[in-house]
DNA sequence: GTCAAATTTGACATAACTGTCAATAATAAA
DNA sequence: TTTATTATTGACAGTTATGTCAAATTTGAC
């Protein structure tokens, strides 16, 4: 490489991912991305081709970001703990930044189709390692015991709820109303009556 | 009135609804809903003065309608056969259209707060009604016996996850799955030990 | 039929956005 | 230090959008 770039690039693409996650995709312009970041929209165009390919690779970063939060805080084998956990950091992760920027998941799946096949195919792949995550974590026989459905299930409901907070994160705004119907799904979940075996 | 409006409202305002239901508020231009209509865009800045108005309009038939469509499918006092009715029906409106338009009152509401403070409001008052109407309908003693939790408890729940429905449908688009796990989630809020009750 | 008031129409002003490109600047490698 | 290659910059073209407005048209009421 003869000259190399004059931004750093972990920091920009840092920005420009706040950036998407604050308005979507759609609703966020280069010229946006350009001004937060402080580089010039022409050299966003070089380094990154268009519009699409850099949220991509933004995405790319909250995605492994994301899961991996998840992937701890299912590590616990009591699942009425791990999935209490889980939503914890569903919900603390909706509600970071002032204001909130909410769920970019959510927010890129609502715009579909019209964000393009890639970004569909992107979105659809992080719910499906949300699913498979959620699945393995209570598919241990102690879990299994816990839960009041079997563990595929159980994946798939955990997994449309996250996305439902995310909804209502953005209409209410009230971070404890989502702790609340969190811990009553974790309650209907994993009943009481269960709890102790 | 001397001139009288030479479109039927009530067929523009059908159009625009459609419109807008299917991509979303910000998505939609004016000009798109002029195209849909085949009224001129200053006929309809003319009659409803700006989008946000338009929108207001179109959206206010939808959730009346919604919320009608939802009364309906919770008048079985069984607790499983109302919710289960209820779920279909929702699944039912996110499918409607080829290709299907998903839930508008989710576009919208993942859309907040760009979209406007009284955009926000009705929203949210859409989403009060439909926890309402639900509460109330898990309110009487022979549901609360069938339920695993309490009708409060339980609405939220059920408004949160039909929320989630919106965006799994918008990732997936297969209704089947959509059906599956609305299914699920029933028997899981109205658990198999408790049904004969 | 006339008229007053509303609607329709098409043009206009303004703004924002995406993507491209030629000219300029910068720099790793020889 | 030179050079080949890449990055940066700012202008440009093309597109799309919102909202406004004056002129033309329409029509209910008298």
């Amino acid at each position: 490489m003869v000259n190399t770039r004059q931004f750093d690039e972990d920091a920009v693409l840092e920005v420009a991912l706040k950036t998407f996650w604050q308005n979507g995709f759609a609703a966020t312009s280069m010229i946006d991305v350009a001004e937060a970041t402080g580089v010039q929209r022409g050299s966003l165009y070089n380094a990154y081709g268009d519009k699409e390919r850099l949220f991509l690779l933004t995405y790319e970063r909250y995605a492994n970001r994301f899961l991996d939060s998840v992937r701890q805080t299912l590590s616990n084998p009591d699942p009425a703990i791990a999935l209490t956990a889980l939503l914890k950091g569903v919900i603390a992760s909706l509600i970071v930044g002032a204001p909130s920027r909410g769920c970019l998941t959510t927010k890129t799946a609502i715009e579909l189709p019209l964000a393009g096949k890639a970004i569909e195919a992107r979105v659809k792949r992080l719910l499906e390692d949300l699913t498979t995550l959620i699945r393995d974590a209570l598919s241990t026989p102690a879990a299994r015991r816990k839960l009041s459905c079997d563990p595929d299930i159980a994946a798939d409901l955990v997994v449309t709820f996250t996305r439902g907070l995310a909804v209502i994160e953005r209409a209410y705004r009230n971070p404890q109303h989502l702790e609340k119907i969190a811990q009553q799904f974790v309650n209907v979940l994993v009943p009481e009556a269960k709890r102790r075996r």
